[in-house]
Formats: structure tokens, C-alpha cells, sequence
DNA sequence: GCTAAAATGACAATATATTGTCAAAATCAC
DNA sequence: GTGATTTTGACAATATATTGTCATTTTAGC
């Protein structure tokens, strides 16, 4: 009945459900840092890969671990608004470019501003020593997972 | 240009963007040790909210911090698939309780054993001291973002 | 160069999640 | 107790995400 699991395995199963939920509440304070203007988390991500050096929608799919469909169909939006425009790409005649426009660069540094000042509000909430440590134990997580494989059955 | 954030907000960013990621692969793990017993995480999550005590669809989006309608849905899937059943309740003629079946146990407890295989495997990897750290910090970020709240402009 | 393989965007189908509305039932205020 | 408010499940509409397929283009192997 019950999973028999070492302590470690508790430890890491209760790390694990409590980063979940927190991921949780940091998309929905993500989405309402990006609502002032007209944004959402998915739309935030892309204009931030965007804005890091043009890239194509396969590219952002890769840099944010989202499908190269789903970034597509964002990018698509972000365009339609004004916020991008697909560039030639001189190194891949089908792959084309994001590229922000001015609107794009606003958007994005208002919603920047809007996150610094709620990062900076909990950051020093949290203490930026422990933060520090937590991000250490988060990232071999990471590492750890993706180097793990689930058996099919 | 740059958001001009404080050290200690400098890391609250990049914890919770390192959460995101994270996040992410958790769910994919837990999707692919869901699988082999026919189910997912939002059904397993399920599941387990009606193991630990029966309960309605309403008090268990409220304790996975899921959507009422969102849990009605899977919910409707696992009666169809009959690892659940809406039982009579005494204290409340329409919210009706879920009980998991034989079925529904058989099928819980399989993905129980896979995760503790797993979680062992990772908490043994990590250490079962950080994992306890970190978790605090992740309680503590939680805390604060709930009692944060982001302005609407 | 030429061929086989992989990557890319377009398109579609499906699955999942969110949001809003409604009537019935429960809870609360008094 | 009575009326107002809230909760609950049902239903629907929309938004978002996933999965699969296809033709075109690029890359890799030789």
C-alpha cells in the first residue's frame, strides 16, 4: 500500500510536489505581470528569446522547451499585434527571423520594469543567500532528470 | 534597458525561471510514470486526492489548486474508465464523492511503486539534506507570492 | 555533386485548460 | 424560519497545447 520509499526518496518527492505547485503561482504572477500590456507568460518568453538575438520559431522552441508549434502560433499572434516581424534570414531561406519591433521592445521593457520591481520585493522577502542555495539544489535537479531515463513499464 | 534589479532580486529571477524548467520535466516525468497505468498526471493527481479521503470534485480542485470544471472533466474521464465512483453523499445531496474502485486503486498504487523507484533514484542522486533546504525555500517563496499581490497596473 | 537524412514552417486534428453562465442546493445573516 | 449569498455540478464557448502529417529546404555522408 503505501510506496516504501527511502527518506531520500521522501525528501525528493516532497520537493518535487512543492515545486509544482509553485510553478503554479509563478505562471499565474507571470501572467499578470504581462496583462498591463497586452501580454501573456508564453508571449513574455518569446519576445525575451526574440530580444536576445533574432531567432527562428524552431530556434525559440528549443530555448524556451516549448514545441515548435506551440512557439508558432504565439509568434504568429505577437505579429499580427505588431510586436515582431519575420526577416529575412540570410543563413536559411525558409527559417525566417524574429525580430522586435519598437512596439515589441516597449511591451517588453514595460513588463521587465513591472517584474523587477515584484522580483526585487521578494527576493528580499526570501533572502538572496538561501535563493542562491535553493537555485543550486533546482538546477542538479535538472541535470539529474534529464540525464534519467523512465523505463517504459 | 536592463531591469535594474537588486542582488536578491537578481536571484529571485533566476530561481523562478530555474523552477519553471524544472517544473516542466516534472511533469513529464510524472506523465511517463502515469503512463504505463493508462493515465496522466492530472488523473493520477486525481486519484490520489480521492485516495487520501473521498471527497468532491469541487473540494478536490481546491486541494490540487486545479479548476473546478478542470477536475470535473478527469473526473468524468476516470468514472468512464471506471477507476472512480460517484458516491451518495450524506452531507451534501448534490456534490457527490468520489471513491476510487478496486480498479482505480490497482491502477494508483501500480504508479505509487514506479515513483518510488524513481524518486529514490533522484533523491539519492541530490542528497537528501539539500532536497530538505531547498524545499523550505520553495515553502517560503510560495508563502510570500500568496501574500504578494501583483498590482493591475 | 548526389543522395539520404534531418530540420522547418504550414496545416490539421485532437486533447486539454480556461472562462462564463445557469439552475439547484447549501450556507449565512438576521 | 426567511431571504440573500455562496457553492456546486452541468453545459457551452473559447483559448491554449499536443500530436501527427506534409512539402520544402537544409544539412550530412560519401
Amino acid at each position: 500500500m503505501s510506496p516504501d520509499r527511502t527518506p531520500a526518496g521522501d525528501a525528493f518527492a516532497t520537493f518535487a510536489i512543492s515545486i509544482l505547485r509553485l510553478a503554479g503561482h509563478l505562471q499565474t504572477a507571470g501572467d499578470a505581470l504581462a496583462k498591463p500590456a497586452g501580454q501573456t507568460s508564453a508571449r513574455w518568453q518569446v519576445l525575451a528569446a526574440a530580444d536576445h538575438a533574432p531567432m527562428s520559431v524552431a530556434d525559440a522552441g528549443r530555448a524556451l522547451g516549448m514545441t515548435r508549434q506551440g512557439v508558432q502560433r504565439v509568434a504568429d499572434l505577437l505579429e499580427r499585434d505588431g510586436l515582431i516581424v519575420y526577416a529575412e534570414n540570410p543563413a536559411h531561406q525558409r527559417a525566417k527571423l524574429m525580430v522586435l519591433t519598437d512596439g515589441g521592445k516597449a511591451a517588453l521593457a514595460a513588463i521587465r520594469a513591472r517584474q523587477a520591481v515584484w522580483a526585487d520585493a521578494l527576493g528580499e522577502a526570501l533572502g538572496e543567500k538561501v535563493l542562491l542555495q535553493a537555485t543550486e539544489t533546482v538546477i542538479a535537479a535538472l541535470q539529474a532528470i534529464e540525464k534519467q531515463s523512465i523505463p517504459e513499464r
